[in-house]
DNA sequence: CGTCCGCTTGAATAGTGTCAAGGTGGGTGG
DNA sequence: CCACCCACCTTGACACTATTCAAGCGGACG
């Protein structure tokens, strides 16, 4: 068998680089309340000095290297992030998957170097905080810092989600436990979920691109997974609980 | 295959409860420094109103259950303590193995339930520290706010570790790297490790008690362990390196 | 219209899980 | 003090699953 894990996507060619989208404006921020500055007093808000930037990242571009000095966070307005690992033997592991609301990049709170790449999926905005300026609020604002430790501990969360849940069993317990997850992190209204490509779940799961084929394959055969067209698809959740019985246990 | 990790242990019947030791002395504490209060004054750490015990865990103790009120954090003086997710399945997988420093029920932190069971492996001897307490703490004295930001990083990078390196590749290579974790986690001055059991090794990659056996079984033959008798063991780090060739990668 | 890229599928092989049987060491009770 | 017992570790044989390597397929795009 040997290892899992996806090895590196050739340099893209459409890798574009993130547009600048200007300063932002928290005070009038459609999306305030779902982010970290949710609570926040506009008061507090002035207290800010170093400028907050707009970005919108196309897919494939990235938002910060993996060694980068950490210097800023970014919370995410729209779209999708992932968080890459890259392994000793130039294996990638995605450890995460970040969407609306979400903060990247925590670590630069507490100064140093990113730990992984991050890179977005679909075309994402998002806001470039000063990591200075997060301290600083973080000193002054209960509200921001409870925030902030809520932000960790969902990370946090996730993250042994994804030892307990997309790292165990067998690659068919993975996937439906990644369906389920997939529309949790990227349903819209109509409760459709966007699937990644196949080296992507891949990543996400610790396994072989041919096996997750095999399996998301399946899983359409079965009408578990019903295209919407795109990458959108329509989970029925009641055959996914019921596709080749449950867990074996053991 | 069906799943992996590791079913629950039969009610131990050396399951003996802790012991309390007494009020803490933090002014006196001789491991202070390499905890939660290391750069605390005395004044601020003379601010905490509720009372800090002191616990002595047998092995096998549980600290707290999953999905108690999380009222408490503990700080760990000596020994180790493994956080173990219960999935839906039955199976048991652990998720962190906490040590001499490391603070274990952050969560309690902001309030809701524990979301592990925390079970100690060695004897340890722990500070059970009022949640309340801390929250107050952390608004006063910066010190300690960064301290505790620090504390769950660490969790995050060592569940992304766990994700990254015991999660991931074969059977051997997540040994190997836990291993090397182990070595990390146990040693003592010797630099020798302390093994775990099968099951909680099982438990630790997510693969099955008999694989496991099979791969410590081989390192014994091939030198990279060495018995000093009991659970410890002296690893050879050359040796570990070139056990069977790289991962094959790809 | 042809090429390229990602997805799917097939066949052979290696790796794990599974089930069952021994081995070993420490502890208990006779 | 010794024999037995029990829990845990190891090993074997076999079934099943995942990886590997290779080929085919179809849509997107120039």
């Amino acid at each position: 068998m040997s290892s899992s894990s996806t090895r590196l996507r050739r340099a893209g060619a459409l890798c574009t680089d993130a547009t600048w989208l200007g300063r932002a404006d928290c005070h009038h921020c459609a999306v305030r309340k779902d982010v970290l500055f949710g609570e926040l007093e506009d008061l507090e808000l002035n207290a800010i000095l170093e400028p907050i930037d707009q970005y919108c990242h196309p897919p494939h571009s990235v938002l910060y290297h993996v060694d980068e000095e950490s210097s800023h966070l970014f919370t995410i307005r729209a779209g999708l992030v992932k968080l890459v690992s890259h392994r000793a033997d130039g294996t990638l592991r995605i450890v995460r998957l970040l969407g609306r609301g979400d903060v990247v990049g925590l670590e630069a709170m507490l100064g140093g170097r990113y730990e992984h790449t991050a890179v977005a999926l679909a075309r994402s905005d998002v806001c470039r905080i000063p990591a200075a300026a997060l301290r600083r609020l973080d000193a002054r604002s209960p509200a921001l810092h409870r925030r902030l430790l809520e932000t960790w501990r969902s990370h946090l969360t996730r993250a042994d989600e994804s030892i307990t849940e997309l790292s165990t069993g067998s690659v068919r317990d993975r996937v439906r436990n990644l369906l389920i997850f997939l529309q949790r992190a990227t349903q819209d209204r109509t409760g459709a979920l966007a699937l990644l490509n196949r080296e992507d779940l891949a990543a996400m799961i610790g396994v072989r691109v041919e096996s997750v084929s095999r399996v998301i394959a399946e899983a359409k055969r079965n009408g578990i997974l019903r295209p919407l067209g795109g990458e959108r698809y329509q989970l029925d959740r009641q055959a996914l609980r019921a596709w080749q019985g449950q867990t074996p246990s053991v």
